[in-house]
RNA sequence: GCGGAUGUGGUGGAAUUGGUAGACACGCUAGACUUAGGAUCUAGUGCCGCAAGGUGUGAGAGUUCGAGUCUCUCCAUCCGUACCA
């Protein structure tokens, strides 16, 4: 071979590699292990473009790398293969998605007759040395089988709050058999206390009800975006202007029993974690805002009665006291029912027992402005016990019951002697008084019944210490509360608010944020502190998704509130020590308070501590913190996804046995929701399923997530099928030591598989539990598209810069048919058939495109596809001039003009050891130069692959290959570490030039050669001279030389009078083998 | 708005701890060899200037003998996120 001939050189190595199983990984315990993982792609139909490879070639390049250090390396490649469009190619084609997905990744014809390659293809003429018998694809059910088996193990589950781990289930009813559920601290949802005997009694599907409150993985209502065209659910980024992004149908808010995984109880451990691992900032700043972790306080705020209308204030209700004092008294009435008189204490225990006459009394009840002591609000009866007080007060008590008589109540009164001396008689008048009055049933409840203080409004706030400058209160316009307390002159405007809120779309609220919007309800509250009435509004910035859908409006604090108080009038009271707030909030915390109380003169910090503990004293709140992240919804209303291994008995779920593993995914007649709207898995036949328990199958299907978030573990044992993956063997492989792929699962991947691995580390199946160590987001390649001018209204297109003396529209011309941003015509008029007649206006005889760098995309026009340019200049050089392009990080726009330097250096690499066809290959010493070239490579090769460097790498490696080459190097010495250094970047071309060399076994066993510091030991350094930091001239000297000679021969030097310019140097700085700077 | 990142020649980019700014490539200019050049080789190439020299890392200030690098203020671009209480 007398010239670098890539085609043949690629073709015996890939298939060499292939034969012997070069990259085959076992698991050596003799050696240290270190894993390489890339994230695995969608198979889709369109193939590779130049992006796609980017980080699978880092990957690459570091694993090899890490083989010759002598790691024993896994790097492992496979498919997540279900997912979207597959399924919605089956819709349109009616082909089964199976089929479609496996000609997309093994190769075929598709429905339309087009050649695909298939992405193995694609990959392997890149020369990876991905370990083959280890793929895996998500969508087979030999690897489904276990995604089910993980989503058993989580429905068995709870969070122990304790232990701070998930336990299985039956540790939580072992408790519920012996202890019911009071002792027990779990992540769950709100339930209500039970007994053991409570537990005991229960039947198997209340039993199994209850659990779902604690189940790592549970079914429970949740709102979703329904698209009802599409017949599916959406996700937030699949909707765009409120309608679906594909196809624009309507979507609409529906409530929908489904799965969810309950990942907010590992909210805490998700953070943290983040500390242990080594990603970059941004993206774990990515995840902490997602996480979304504030500390603070809930506190309870009483709201004051409304007005009760005149027909209310007529007819019986639950709360019947009428002015906003209300609360103050019901204060009152809590003392006084906690402190009854013996006499009250008797007839009490008498009549809340609903002994006497079947009718529930109230005690210390608040009607009009008075507290009476007990009352029958069905049959409107006063009872009062008088004690001793009463004696003088007669008249204050004739104009009371005056007042409750002309509401339509009865007052009957007893001493106090009269019911501790004969309780039975006086029960007998009670029952007798009962029975003689007519039952109000039909009554208006004004205030619901249930609670004795009236309503509460709970709110989260970061500035619990900030209390005293409330203000008002502000609720989501949603608040379930908002009906409830709104006063009946202000119903209309509030219901005309909330008309308005909710005709808004999410988008439009998010738009308007400037807008400052709100009503007032009429209501107010209560202030726990200070006792003032503070007012209610509704407002739009309040969120009815996040907290309690309430806050607590500190104006001075916060500028939204600010912003609210000074719209509507609103009083902004300063209590911050000497801050100014005429302009805007002090947001800031580093404030002291001033004009609160008990927090006065406290900074800040303090202040909180100091106010959490006031509002747990008085019962009205507590110390909180909140988490923004949600249970992840976990059904999905589509085919092509992991069948659930659950079966239902009526409504109760059970799970399916693990000997009948997987559930595999039943043949349908068409992949669309049946017509009741049920998900597509509804069509199947019964005889369809291959298991099929109880009265019906769950037909949802797995999210795309749930595939993604173990594949790195069945990697380590992709064909065991006993276990998800073997003890030791996850025990040796254990985290991926460096993985590499797109941002764009910066929160959603990459959460949910963290998420995953701590439930699995958990109950004991994996020894750790973060996956990734280390993990780096390559940068995107972004295309250049081009773009020709279309005059409007016309048939016909001007050339770039002619564009603007016209009204033009911008087409995307595809950019095989421009060449340096000329257009060739006739190509785009062949290609856009619709415009073969169009005129086209040039300059200076050429159609000059526009153009734009913007992500490279198939309705841009703009793709470059590898496989072209591999046939062109071979896989070598186009893995050196990705990496070549800069820093892998990075976005960088492709531009294949450079890729002809790659391939130069690679063509000067073949020309070291070759004389035309002659192999020059020399056995001798290397001389100290070679050596020198050679070894300054090793060392900043070696540094720079091991910080991820990959650009400098191509660079020291073109340095040392044009040196060697000035040098006539062809030593042998010297050629062996070059083509050692050159191999994880050039497989293929190292591996024949291995050869060449007289090696019969694989360059990627070869050792990575080792650095001798000796050969770069210089006698003399060339010092810089600087004159006031100018760099002007330079010196050799010896590096033994001290500083004082150094000066020396300075001064002795020729140009250093001419640049002192007969001026003293005030002070000269020898820093050895760096620099010389004198001060003039 | 908030969070993160990035601003260096005509272009992609280099400069790891403060120490020769522009490595390495593309492009461009000139030359050699050639029927030819989208091949190869040689030389040059930040900007201004014939030169000496000046100037130069988004802008401005500061620390330092010395700043692309550290500090402060501002500007621009990209990514993420969004009324999160």
């Amino acid at each position: 071979m007398s010239e670098y001939n890539h085609i043949a050189i690629e073709e015996k190595w890939q298939k060499d590699w292939k034969t012997n199983k070069t990259y085959k990984a076992t698991e050596d315990t003799s050696k240290e292990k270190f894993y390489v993982l890339d994230m695995f792609p969608y198979p889709s139909g369109a193939g590779l473009h130049v992006g796609h490879p980017l980080g699978y070639i880092a990957s690459d390049i570091y694993a090899r790398y890490k083989k010759n250090e002598g790691f024993n390396v896994l790097h492992p490649m496979g498919y997540d293969s279900f997912g979207l469009p597959a399924e919605q190619y089956a819709i349109q084609t009616g082909q089964h998605p199976a089929v479609t997905t496996k000609v997309n990744i093994d190769g075929g014809v598709d429905k339309q007759g087009n050649v695909i390659e298939g992405y193995r293809k694609q990959l392997d003429i890149m020369g990876f040395a991905f370990d083959w018998d280890r793929e895996v694809r998500t969508s087979s059910p030999e690897y489904y089988k276990w995604t089910q088996w993980i989503f058993k193990q989580i429905f068995n589950s709870w969070y122990n709050k304790n232990t701070d781990k998930a336990e299985h289930i039956e540790t939580l009813t072992a408790v519920f058999e012996k202890e019911g559920n009071a002792t027990i601290n779990a992540v769950c949802a709100e339930v209500d206390a039970f007994s053991a005997e409570d537990w005991n009694a229960w039947s198997e599907a209340a039993q199994r009800k209850m659990l779902m409150n604690y189940r790592l993985t549970f079914l429970a209502d949740s709102w979703v975006n329904w698209c009802p065209a599409l017949g599916t659910v959406l996700a937030n980024d699949e909707i765009k202007d409120g309608v679906s992004e594909r196809g624009g149908h309507p979507v609409e808010q529906k409530l929908m029993r489904q799965w969810s995984m309950r990942i907010s109880a590992y909210a805490e451990r998700l953070l943290k974690g983040l500390n242990e691992v080594d990603f970059t900032d941004s993206l774990k700043e990515q995840q902490r805002n997602w996480i979304g972790k504030s500390q603070g306080a809930s506190v309870k705020f009483k709201v004051l009665s409304p007005n009760p209308s005149p027909e209310e204030r007529g007819a019986a209700g639950y709360l019947t006291g009428n002015t906003d004092t209300a609360t103050l008294l019901l204060e009152k009435a809590k003392v006084m029912r906690a402190n009854p008189t013996e006499a009250e204490g008797v007839l009490w225990q008498h009549l809340k027992t609903k002994k006497v006459a079947n009718h529930k009394f109230r005690q210390q009840h608040l009607i009009d402005a008075f507290i009476v002591d007990f009352v029958c609000l069905d049959k409107k009866l006063i009872i009062e016990v008088d004690g001793e007080i009463h004696n003088h007060q007669i008249e204050q008590d004739a104009s009371r019951t005056g007042v409750l008589e002309s509401l339509g109540y009865t007052v009957i009164r007893f001493k106090n002697e009269e019911v501790i001396g004969d309780v039975d008689s006086v029960l007998g008048r009670i029952t007798n008084e009962l029975s003689n009055r007519p039952s109000i049933k039909e009554a208006k409840e004004v205030l619901p019944a249930g609670k004795d203080s009236g309503w509460e409004i709970e709110v989260f706030t970061t500035r619990p210490d900030t209390i005293f400058g409330v203000t008002f209160m502000v609720l989501a316009p949603e608040h379930e509360l908002v009906d409830r307390i709104t006063t009946a002159d202000n119903k209309a405007s509030i219901a005309e608010y909330k008309t308005k809120a909710a005709a808004k779309t999410e988008r439009d609220r998010q738009a308007n944020v400037k807008d400052i919007t709100g009503q007032f309800t009429g209501a107010y509250a209560l202030h726990p502190f200070t006792a003032e009435k503070v007012q209610i509004w509704i407002g739009e910035y309040v969120l009815a998704s996040y907290g309690t859908g309430a806050v607590m409006a500190v104006p001075a604090g916060d500028q939204r509130d600010y912003d609210f108080a000074k719209h509507f009038g609103i009083e902004i009271p300063n209590i911050f020590e000497g801050k100014d707030i005429s302009e805007e909030a002090y947001a800031d915390k580093d404030a002291v308070l001033a004009n609160s109380d008990f927090l006065n003169g406290l900074p800040v910090k303090q202040s909180i501590v100091k106010a959490i503990e006031a509002i747990e004293a008085k019962g009205i709140g507590k110390g909180k913190t909140l988490y923004r992240l949600r249970d992840a919804i976990f059904s999905r209303q589509r085919y092509w996804g992991e069948p659930f291994p659950v079966y239902y008995k009526g409504e109760t779920p059970y799970l399916i046995d693990d000997e009948k593993l997987p559930v595999t995914l039943p043949e349908v007649d068409k992949y669309l929701p049946t017509e009741e709207g049920e998900p597509p898995l509804a069509r199947a036949e019964k005889s369809a399923w291959d298991v099929f328990e109880g009265d019906r199958m769950e037909y949802n299907t797995m999210p795309g997530w749930a595939g993604s978030s173990w594949y790195f573990l069945r990697y380590m044992d992709p064909n065991n099928l006993e276990e998800l993956v073997n003890k030791e063997k996850a025990a040796y492989w254990n985290q991926v030591d460096l993985y590499i792929g797109g941002a764009e699962h910066a929160t959603g991947h990459l959460l949910y598989s963290r998420f995953w691995t701590k439930f699995l580390c958990d109950m004991g199946y994996i020894s750790f539990d973060e996956p990734f160590k280390k993990l780096i987001n390559q940068g995107m390649i972004l295309g250049r598209s081009s773009f020709v001018y279309k005059v409007k209204d016309e048939n016909k297109f001007v050339s770039f810069g002619l564009r603007k003396e016209f009204k033009t529209q911008r087409f995307h011309a595809d950019i095989s048919n421009v060449v340096n941003d000329e257009l060739n015509v006739e190509e785009f008029k062949k290609w856009r058939s619709e415009f073969a007649d169009a005129e086209f206006i040039l300059e200076n005889g050429k159609y000059i495109c526009g153009s734009e760098i913007e992500k490279m995309s198939k309705s841009k026009y703009n793709v470059q596809t590898p496989d072209e340019l591999v046939v062109k200049y071979g896989a070598d050089t186009l893995r050196c001039y990705e990496m070549f392009l800069g820093p892998l990080e990075q976005a960088k726009p492709w531009d294949v003009q450079g890729i002809s330097g790659v391939n130069n250096f690679l063509k000067k690499l073949w020309r070291l050891f070759h004389q035309g066809e002659v192999l020059t290959i020399s056995e001798g010493e290397p001389t100290k130069e070679n050596l020198k070239s050679v070894h300054q490579g090793i060392k900043k090769v070696t540094e720079d692959i091991t910080r991820y460097s990959f650009n400098t790498v191509v660079s020291t490696l073109m340095i040392a290959v044009n040196e060697l080459g000035s040098q006539k190097c062809n030593n042998k010495v010297i050629l062996s570490d070059l083509v050692v250094l050159v191999s994880p970047f050039a497989p293929h071309i190292a591996e024949e030039l291995w050869s060449l060399l007289g090696n019969t076994s694989s360059v990627t066993v070869a050792s990575w050669p080792k650095f001798e510091a000796s050969h770069l030991v210089e006698s003399d350094f060339e010092y810089p001279v600087s004159f006031n930091g100018k760099m002007r001239f330079k010196i050799s000297l010896p590096i033994t030389m001290g500083k004082e000679d150094v000066e020396k021969a300075l001064f002795e030097h020729e140009k250093t009078a001419h640049y002192l310019d007969g001026k003293d140097p005030k002070k000269v700085i020898v820093v050895p083998k760096r620099i010389i700077n004198v001060v003039v």
